[in-house]
Order: structure tokens, then sequence, then C-alpha cells
DNA sequence: GTCTATACGGCGATAGAC
DNA sequence: GTCTATCGCCGTATAGAC
């Protein structure tokens, strides 16, 4: 099956993009170098090229995998049939990550401070990362019944998991998130 | 005064590493290049080398600043009569940096988050960015007699104000911090 | 589509005159 | 202590064979 080269080429173009996410996200991707992407995904560096025209490219993608990953989430959850079952879902989701998040930070917060501080084209859309998740709590607390106070509540929310994963990462320490993440479910569930 | 080559030669490091923390902060240390550094203090490029061995005993100098920062600022809480309004004073110093903030995130909180990316021997010691206050603030409060809970309390305050830093960059929008800021000091009067 | 070889520029770092 | 000139490497990007 799929023998043909678009197939092939979409494979390659999405290894590249998994190494470039994970290499941003380890040691941030201004540091990360076209050679390292190439090797992480077993490309060769030149074929690189064939893929994405330049470096700020592969940045873009990079945005865009994490933009994604958001939307599919979002997609899951809203197979739950409850609004606060699909807030602690997305709680959850970050707590999962604690280990992670206590060596790397948030993936999503911390790519959205690095593309921040670049020139404004690249940046473009950086904030996204955390306010469309927070948009998407907003409707849930909506749904809730919190018409007037849904957008306080979500910010609230996005900044207390933004907030406890910055601290876990300079504490160097999961249980913190994890901590917090409980402490934010169950102020959902008496909501 | 002071026509001596120490004090013109500690003149020119203080330049340097003032131009340093204020383009890491802008743009991010990694992206800051010596030759940056070198224009925005005025300093010929050839010249830095007399003050730093490597590019990287500048990146320790920039966190020493940001270190000494608190240091400072701590000194000058110490003065105040009580814990509250020490506790106070601390979120108005984040709180009256909301502009920059909305550009460029807290300016210890995007160092740290970027350091801690670092190899290790780079890294070590960023964290205390973000942990130190936070120690500081769980002094505040044992002195308000939250013996047991000093610790939780300090890390809610600390936190908040990373979450609300987070958020007011993501959505470039200094009224969030402000905001959060009055919150989290209505929460400190009420204690 | 794939991959090697390489051009080109920029950056960290050094040499050495003053 | 100060500064110019420059070296060598590495990173982005391209040329061009396969």
């Amino acid at each position: 099956m799929a023998k043909d080269g678009k197939t092939a080429a979409r494979g390659k173009r999405e290894r590249l993009v998994s190494a470039a996410v994970a290499l941003a996200y380890r040691q941030g991707f201004a540091r990360t170098t076209l050679a390292d992407i190439a090797a992480e995904s077993g490309v060769p560096l030149g074929n690189v090229y064939y893929y994405f025209k330049t470096r700020e490219d592969i940045g873009a993608a990079v945005l865009d995998y994490r933009k994604d990953q958001f939307a599919q989430a979002r997609e899951r959850f809203a197979a739950l049939p409850s609004p606060k079952e699909r807030l602690k879902a997305f709680v959850d989701m970050t707590v999962g990550n604690a280990d992670n998040v206590a060596q790397k930070g948030c993936p999503m917060g911390t790519l959205c401070a690095e593309l921040l501080k670049m020139p404004d084209a690249f940046a473009e859309g950086a904030g996204a990362l955390l306010t469309v998740p927070m948009a998407w709590m907003a409707e849930q607390f909506v749904e809730l019944g919190y018409d007037s106070e849904a957008s306080d509540l979500a910010l609230k929310l996005q900044t207390g998991l933004q907030g406890a994963s910055m601290m876990t990462l300079s504490a160097r320490d999961p249980a913190l998130l994890v901590r917090e993440g409980e402490r934010l479910k169950g102020w959902i569930e008496g909501l």
C-alpha cells in the first residue's frame, strides 16, 4: 500500500516536523539547527529543503503542529457529556505531561513565549497557543451558565495551569503541577 | 573623580551587562550575539573579551543581574512595616512592569524558562529566579502566622503572578496583569 | 524525489598593534 | 586597557548528480 511518492514524501515531512517539534521543546527553537532536525529524523540535510524552503517555514510548521494538537484534543473532549468533564479532561491532559513539564516547561507556553520574542512576521499567531484554548474554556463555562463571568473563569483556569507549569519547571518538581491540577479540578467540580 | 582604569572598566562592564540583559529580555539570550551586545553598549566587539572570556560568561552575568535585581528589591521591601505590605509591594513591582510583560513576558520567568532548556552547566541555578522569590514570600506568610501553610500560600502567589504574566504576554494585554495583580493584593489584604 | 558536495555569510574567539 | 583585523567553524541554503 501507498507506494507512491506523495505518501513517502508526506511520511518524511511528518518525521521532520516531529523531530523539529521535539527538539524545539527540548532545547528551544532558536538553538535547534537544520542539522539537528535532519539527524533526529534520519533525513539527509540537503533533502530537508525539498520539504521546507527555509528554516522559518519549519518554525511555522512547529507552531501549526502545536495548534493542531489542541484542535485534536478539543475534538476528543467534545465527546465528553458535560462541560465540567471536558474542562477536567483538559486539566488532566496538562497534568499527565507533568514529568516533561518539570524538565522542559509547558509545550504550548514555552513555545509561545519564545516565538513572541521573534520578529513580527514569525511571531504572528503564537499567542493563539494559549488564547485559543482559553476561548474554548470560556465556551465551556458559558455552557455551565456563567455567561457574564465565563471569560474571567477561563482566564483564571488557564492562568492557574500556566503558572503551575512555570513553577513546576523552575522547581523541577512534577508533583507541584499534579497538586495544582487536583486543586483546579476540585474548583471546577464545585462550580 | 575616578580616573583610574578600574572604574572605567567597571563602567564598561556594567554597560555590557545592561545591554545583554536588555537584549536577552527583548529577543531571548539564544538569539543575542556578541555583536548585538557590543553595538547596544557602544563597546567595540573585540573589547568585549577583555571583560568576558566567553559568551557563556555573559549569560551567567545576565542571570546574576536578574538574581541581584530581586535581592535589591528584597532589601527595599524589608523597610516596609508589615509582611502584607511587603507582599503587596512585590505584586506592585510585577504589575508596574505590565507594559513590558505584555510584549516580552516576565523578565524572570522567560529567562528562567530559556536557561533551563540549556545544557546542565549553563542552566544551573536558573530555577532560583522564581524559587528564591517564592521562598521569600513564604517567609512573609510565616510572619503572618501561617506556619504550616506558608509555602503553599507562597506557591499560590508566585503561580498567580507567573500565570498572569504568561497570559498577559500571549494576549499582549497589560490590563490583564493589572487586574490579576489587584485580585492578588485583595487576597493578601484579606488574609 | 533523494542525496552529496559545497558556496556563503555570520558568529565566537584570538592576535597583536597601540 | 582599548580596539582593528582576521581566523576558523558552523549554520543556512543551493547546485547539481543520481
